[in-house]
RNA sequence: CGGGACGUAGCUCAGCCCGGUAGAGCACUUGGUUUGGGACCAAGACGUCGCAGGUUCAAAUCCUGUCGUCCCGACCA
């Protein structure tokens, strides 16, 4: 390919609308380009590197016994309300009305479509176990796109679904997906490590993230260096310890706190109670129900945790700005800073406390009367605990569950997801299959997606340096960028680098040749920018010393005979290629 | 949806506070000189100052509304 035959609009400046390291480069390298917030139209390089991208994902797919499909973007509303997921995934749903003013809807997702196709095509136990994939466009109502690629509404994805007749036979479709998902991040030269994870609103009981360590990520994972564990802080827990149970106390004393109305403020002095020693009263509205969420002082909440273990589709702190909340501040008898769960507290509420406070005594709380905070508190015999729950955040440096080592926290970004799903999906959508004795069952399945374009950004994310993008080799848009200096379409330059073109392509390698009647410092500062894994530089003054120059992205420049050249590309090429299969 | 910032040339931005003929750098076009790390000289083209109202003799500038973008939060298979 001729640099000038192709289009790759490479930018001087930074646009201002890019924040991170990843999305500028997508921009400046002439990758992709914004057509409105969320959507972006690929260029020619961006677009190379997406399909392969694609490509290995494909094969690894394939590898692992999955079934190529291509499933519709557009879809009938009646699936997700039969799912159940029209109200429970209406945040990220796209709709869209037709001419006749009938609603469908954009997938996001296409567990109900698969689900729907099993059902009238899978009818026995002989035709599974089945894993179907597709890579395809997916649509997110999202309520702010953001960092190009990584949050779009237009964005896309492999999904794979399998069908089992077991939870044992899932079990192992879930090991063979979590297996090819390893594989696939390391051809694409991605660090990526799977974590365990919460399954949000896709539902199921068991499932990894797999998860690319960088700071500008949207997740927090915690992690064990000594053990491996490994978790979304949306899920991960700690080893911490319980509060110590005391001898049982006296009955709850109320006493005067005037204008404390924080864990800090009874910490110091004059109340000196440390944090641990303090109930943390929050009022919820999940679902539009108050209930009342009960943790140590030190411990901050875990919403997602809550969630998964109350099943709300909708959980928010209650807000003293908000009429209808404020009366359950005022049923309680006080507002945020004097809360607590021992008095006045409706029947029909729920309490759920923590964990760690199961046994706790001798504890302080808020009295539900502003100024005042009770002392003496039991929880288990002062407060009509619903459920205990593990419901805190853990941090860092918090001993390992497994292994009591210090945890740490770190950002990262999430490329792909792996649920186990059970039968959710194929009961409410009759996905059965007859079994070897004649009884009906719901298949067992699980779900698996991958961001492919998300992917593409977090592979720049993690591999730059002050100059551009540093592709890894299997994804790079041209493995070999060839860059005759002295522009002149009859000089040595350019006719050897036309040669050189000629010969490394037939060797199937992927060249670009940049033929731009350009300054060699613009050519430099393209190829770097744009990240080719090497660069043939033909310069007139290593070429009259009959040389030619190899600089790979990140090494030193090498000279070699220019008979050579073709076949040191070649070796190198090899040399390189190997690290990634 | 809450908080904040910003919309001026293709890009990065100045001008706005304090109203008075729309600017710079880069990019682009033409000519010339250059040619191993984002060249130089000369000439040129490029704008409904996001949009709509309002105030005013006069609005990029002040006011109101609206649309859009970005950031933080909420949210997020």
């Amino acid at each position: 390919m001729l640099w000038s035959q192709t289009f790759i609009p490479t930018l001087k400046e930074t646009p201002s609308d890019a924040e991170i390291v990843s999305h500028q480069l997508l921009l400046r390298a002439g990758l992709i380009r914004k057509l409105t917030g969320g959507l972006y139209t690929f260029l020619p390089m961006g677009l190379r590197t997406l399909r392969k991208i694609e490509q290995i994902i494909r094969e690894e797919m394939n590898r692992a016994g999955g079934i190529e499909v291509l499933m519709p973007a557009l879809q009938p509303p009646e699936i997700w309300q039969q799912s159940g997921r029209y109200e429970t995934a209406s945040g990220v749903l796209f709709k869209v009305r037709d001419s006749a003013k009938k609603e469908w809807v954009l997938g996001p997702t296409h567990e109900e479509v698969i689900t729907t196709l099993a059902a009238s095509e899978i009818n026995s136990y002989r035709q599974l176990p089945k894993n179907f994939y597709q890579i395809q466009t997916k649509f997110r109502d999202e309520i702010r796109p953001r960092f190009g690629l990584m949050r779009a509404k237009e964005f896309l994805m492999k999904d794979a679904y399998s069908f089992d007749t077991s939870d044992e036979g899932a079990m192992a479709s879930y090991k063979r997906m979590y297996d090819a998902y390893t594989r696939i991040f390391t051809r694409c030269g991605l660090q990526a490590f799977p974590v365990e994870a919460d399954t949000g609103v896709i539902g199921g009981n068991y499932s990894h993230e797999f998860m690319v360590p960088a700071e500008t990520g949207e997740n927090d994972v915690a992690y064990c260096e000594a053990c491996h564990y490994a978790a979304n802080i949306e899920k991960a827990i700690s080893g911490l310890p319980k509060t110590a149970a005391r001898d049982l106390g006296p009955e709850p004393e109320q006493f005067p706190t005037p204008g404390a109305i924080t864990i800090e403020s009874l910490a110091k002095a004059p109340f000196g109670i440390p944090a641990n020693r303090q109930i943390k009263t929050l009022v919820y509205i999940a679902d539009g129900q108050p209930v009342l969420i009960l943790i140590r002082g030190y411990d901050q909440l875990n919403e997602s945790k809550f969630m998964a273990r109350t099943g709300a589709i909708e959980a928010r702190p209650a807000d003293v700005k908000n009429p209808t909340d404020l009366v359950h501040f005022t049923t309680l008898g006080a507002l945020p800073g004097s809360l607590g769960a021992v008095r006045s507290v409706p029947l029909t509420w729920k309490v759920f406390a923590d964990e760690r406070l199961r046994g706790a005594n001798e504890m302080t709380t808020g009295a539900n009367s502003d100024g005042f905070h009770l002392r003496n508190v039991s929880i288990e015999r002062d407060i009509r605990v619903s459920d205990w729950f593990d419901l805190r955040t853990v941090r860092a440096g918090e001993p390992c569950a497994k292994c009591a080592k210090p945890l740490k926290i770190r950002r990262a970004i999430e490329v792909g997801h792996v649920f186990k799903l059970g039968t959710k999906y194929s009961e409410k959508l009759n996905a059965t299959f007859v079994a070897e004795d004649g009884s009906p069952h719901p298949a067992v399945m699980g779900c698996y997606g991958i961001g492919v374009s998300r992917t593409l950004q977090a592979i720049i994310e993690q591999s730059n340096d002050k100059d551009g993008i540093i592709w890894p080799l299997s994804v790079a848009p041209y493995h070999v960028c060839i860059t005759p200096l002295n522009y002149s379409p009859e000089g040595q330059p350019m006719t050897l680098g036309l040669q050189l073109l000629a010969e490394l392509t037939a060797a199937g390698i992927e060249v670009i040749l940049d033929d731009r009647d350009e300054r060699p410092g613009v050519k430099f500062k393209d190829s770097e920018l744009v990240g080719f894994p090497l660069r043939v530089n033909l310069g007139e003054k290593s070429l009259a010393k009959g040389e030619v120059e190899l600089k790979p992205r990140t090494g030193p420049v090498k000279c070699v005979p220019i008979a050579e050249a073709a076949a040191e590309v070649i070796a190198w090429f090899h040399t390189e290629k190997a690290h990634y299969v």
